[in-house]
DNA sequence: CCACGTTGCTAATGCGTATTAACGCCGTAA
DNA sequence: TTACGGCGTTAATACGCATTAGCAACGTGG
């Protein structure tokens, strides 16, 4: 029982026991060195004062020495418990911790992170990114600079979701979207699909870029016609893509979809049979529906996992990929049909 | 520019401004004490090195020295990031994030800590815990023994949930279940219920504990009659139930309540026309029910903030109470009515 | 009796930081 | 000229551990 207030070191168990520090440490690292041995009755005696104490290494100073933390660093650009509960990033956080606990590692959550400009930044004054072994970085959009900065000064670190180079590759694991989008695309071709149009930005991050890029290259490969409209109102929307001749919607966005069914319905157009939907991924903010959407499934908690297996082989030195890419799983849903005549 | 794969460390910083490290670490500190000063020019040469470099303190090392490093751990005795379920514990961790955030804390997940006998335990070999400047425990029941050891090391920390005394009070930030549920008790009383049950374990962790005693003294004020059934098969409870003619049921678990609901509706008894349901809480298992349970809220979310802010002022050695007890929000719901004649 | 290996342990050092005591310098007062 | 008090900086040290080199004592073979 120590009475102190002060942690009992490998010093006091020396003293206690009439050897040195080293003896102490070399007794509880259970080193078989034929270059160090000690006497059995003297690892005993050690044994005992250490029972006795409740002695425990301090990891602090085992680190120190050491010069690894094991310590992973999860960094995001919204909060890592997100308050509302669409919750789309938690799944990615499942896979991360599993590897992580996997390979006895620590998670570090960058909380202190300040916001500027409505958005948490990696570099400002007390940067703490160094403070881990190496980081995971998590978010739809990764600032290319913040990136560059990272390759640059050699901070190890993977991203969840594929990014394009920033003054170098990027690490990272993402979702094969493009694959993932084209399959869809061929489905509804083969559906009797013309005319099919892709709902949303497009551009801006990779993810959505990827999508895009998938689904163009399919029409084109299908000899069908795509269109592109961004989503704005309902209502409008529907209105430019009825006027098209469009029978199949593909939303870069869930909720956009659901909102969009919804408005269908409101024109009295069925679902699937009047007009198909398609949902490019999982939704990424809250989103009711009672439809059973037709799309794929992002891979996030497999995203997760292999973002610290790639990380922590960066770390040993293993050379491996570092840039995956994960297919994502077809969902075949209720909500595209055979093309309305 | 550092091409090595070496952390920058202070020495690096002074040899690249000629000065010695100590000048380092004294801007570094921003010290302004009279008795160490740095020119300004001098300083501004330090901080443009570090700029330059991303410098950041070595967190290990400064701990050693310092004895604080501006991390809290949280350790639960589940998965940080349950893969499957409701997620009961997830609104305590957006309050422990919100207030982390706010002083300014990073959050170190102990997500190392090895599985033993089916649950993760604080001690072992290579106990990380001081890691952390102080923590935050999360479960439903934490080991006595590891608690008293917690206090006798004087390791600060704070609990989510009351605990009871081990070989010392425990830090704790708790709900008030014993009022919560009393509250209940009394309000099934003045809607004419004579006969009323507790359905679950009443014992074991503090949480069950706590419902119970409120349960039984309430009973007790109120001059009614308590029943206590533990939860086995729906079937078999509910008979026993109503035989002894209980005709409100408080559930310790919000999954049993759904359970009983449903074996009551399979009887033709109409919630709560003729029979009444109470739930103490919130779901911690995943139920799926349509009812619109009456019974009351935990503050999680809060209860996390909280747990954070007393850790902070253990750490600061700023006084205060270092036990608080949390009001439980009530919910009508629609499962409470009249007793039937 | 010396050379030499073996056994059992310790002194010394480094890890990166914070802190304390002290040092050289310059200007001013004596 | 000497004494002296800021000023700016540094050498030295501690923190708790792991590791390396090395030391003393004790055989054992020649």
């Amino acid at each position: 029982m120590p009475s102190s207030n002060r942690r009992v070191t490998q010093q006091d168990i020396a003293r206690m026991t009439g050897v040195s520090q080293t003896t102490v440490s070399i007794v509880l690292n259970e080193r078989d060195d034929a270059a160090v041995r000690i006497a059995p009755e003297t690892r005993e005696r050690v044994l005992q004062a250490i029972r006795k104490t409740g002695y425990v290494a301090d990891p602090i100073a085992r680190r120190l020495a050491d010069q690894r933390n094991r310590f992973l660093g999860v960094f995001t650009y919204e909060p890592v418990f997100p308050a509302g509960l669409g919750d789309f990033y938690h799944p990615f956080l499942v896979g991360i911790e599993e590897c992580a606990e996997r390979i006895g590692c620590d998670l570090l959550l960058f909380t202190s992170a300040p916001v500027v400009d409505g958005r948490r930044r990696i570099f400002h004054q007390d940067n703490r990114l160094r403070l881990a072994d190496g980081c995971i970085l998590l978010g739809r959009w990764l600032d290319p600079d913040e990136l560059a900065r990272l390759i640059a000064e050699g901070q190890p670190f993977v991203s969840v979701g594929r990014r394009d180079d920033a003054g170098g590759p990027v690490p990272y694991v993402g979702a094969d979207y493009p694959s993932a989008t084209a399959a869809q695309v061929r489905a509804a071709a083969g559906l009797g699909h013309t005319t099919i149009a892709y709902v949303g930005e497009g551009a801006g991050p990779e993810s959505h870029a990827d999508r895009m890029r998938g689904f163009t290259a399919a029409v084109a490969q299908a000899g069908i016609t795509g269109v592109h409209v961004r989503f704005t109102d309902a209502a409008d929307v529907m209105d430019q893509l009825l006027e098209r001749g469009v029978t199949a919607i593909f939303v870069e966005e869930f909720a956009d979809g659901a909102v969009l069914a919804e408005e269908a319905e409101r024109r009295a157009l069925h679902v699937p049979r009047d007009l198909s939907f398609v949902a490019l991924g999982d939704p990424t903010r809250p989103a009711s529906t009672d439809l059973d959407f037709t799309g794929y499934r992002i891979p996030r908690r497999e995203m997760g996992w292999q973002a610290v297996e790639v990380l922590s082989s960066i770390l040993d030195g293993t050379g491996g990929d570092t840039q995956r890419l994960l297919p994502c799983e077809p969902v075949a849903g209720a909500t595209l049909a055979v093309a309305r005549a």
